[in-house]
DNA sequence: TGTAAAATATGACATTTGTCATGCGAATAT
DNA sequence: ATATTCGCATGACAAATGTCATATTTTACA
């Protein structure tokens, strides 16, 4: 299988009427890239003629406040595809798109894109449905950023974190975001996030082993989040 | 022209592709009907199947938060679709939508959006626009909840609701909220929007007849929403 | 390797926001 | 017509959160 293939699979793998050939047409990939941790995929504003499939690695979503925070909207998982609001808005960026670790994704441009709409209905259906689903994790994590507390939003956070990312040998999250990152997460300032997560410690909910964080009492921590 | 017919063609007027006598099939409405303020469309869980198209009058699309309160998502008027998302996800509605005046909507069918998307693949194109239009809102306004004080997103959402659906002779807000759910559009507690409403007041920001919100100074509620 | 820079951590304090209590007036019901 | 409820408004206070200052630790790099 080749590099982009992959993930255009795992991206479409609820697909069964994109057959293996349009699948392997639209894997020729015409770019492969490797993106080092912190480097931007693309910038909020940007005009970006296709989509980027990622491989390997994980990337955030975010968008600069007026207050000079960054808000971070969505992470970024292997297997998923970058930038498919904006082909089909045909508007720039709205996110910018940066690496939290080192990266491994592909480029497919416009055109293949829209080829595949024009000869296959499902492949749109699909696609449909994802960005969909975007649509309901953006409206449900609305309501969490106006209605809940900030330790509320930590908790949830923080599961939400080891749910979807796993931890490692030593039971820290195996994503490695700051706490500056975090607290852009959860959309609150950097020294509460701190603050909060010494609470979370003292409290022995979590264990702080220098910057990485091991959840101890998940089922607390749920209470917590409400 | 249909009762139905007309907000289809308000839905989709950028679409060239999608004819005219492919619209009337559509604007076919099995059944109009008639919501009175208050009434809700259909409510988060439920499922619908097919979507709704708004004819006449605005409302809202909200979630019950689990601190009990109501969190409005998002504002529908008249030529916008509602269910969108639940017909294409397959999944019950994620939101509720409550008439804030009365109202006239009209229902298709899934079938028939779905024979749509099998016959005009443009049709479907137009459809993913709009829900990545809402996407890209959903975004901005998630940064906005997560990073500005409730003060800038009072001051933001009187501007947006008397952009967006304009005024009265009298130079008050046409869409008439009440302020519990006006707390509900900023995320806060419905005292805390009545106190800065009479804060925006006494600053000549905004004047206050009865329940109704008139703007008297543009530039300052903009330069204070940031 | 040593030094500067950055990230993490914590304290002190101001500000914002939520909660509870209460009052008032208008709409609604009996 | 009167009672009752509901929505709006305000005060008082507590809790949550942000900001600024300043250590402390870690990381980067010259």
């Amino acid at each position: 299988m080749g590099k982009c293939e992959q993930c255009i699979v795992r991206e479409f793998s609820s697909l069964k009427a994109l057959t293996k050939d349009e699948l392997l047409h639209m894997a020729e990939c015409k770019a492969s890239y490797t993106i080092k941790k912190g480097e931007a995929i693309f910038e909020e504003g940007e005009s970006i003629n296709g989509v980027y499939c990622v491989k390997e690695g994980i990337c955030k979503m975010s968008k600069l406040s007026s207050n000079g925070k960054d808000q971070i909207v969505k992470l970024v998982k292997p297997g998923e595809l970058l930038g498919q609001r904006s082909l089909i808005s045909e508007e720039p960026a709205n996110l910018s798109a940066v690496a939290l670790e080192d990266m491994q994704v592909c480029f497919i441009p416009k055109s293949e894109i829209m080829s595949f709409f024009n000869k296959n209905n499902n492949f749109s259906m699909n696609m449909m449905r994802t960005i969909c689903g975007d649509l309901r994790d953006a409206d449900d994590h609305m309501v969490t950023l106006a209605q809940k507390t900030v330790k509320e939003r930590l908790a949830e956070t923080l599961l939400y974190l080891e749910d979807s990312f796993g931890k490692n040998d030593d039971g820290t999250l195996r994503i490695q975001l700051s706490r500056e990152e975090l607290a852009g997460m959860i959309g609150t300032a950097t020294e509460s996030c701190i603050r909060l997560l010494s609470e979370l410690n003292k409290l022995g909910y979590i264990e702080l082993i220098g910057k990485k964080i091991a959840l101890k009492e998940r089922q607390k921590l749920k209470r917590m989040a409400e």
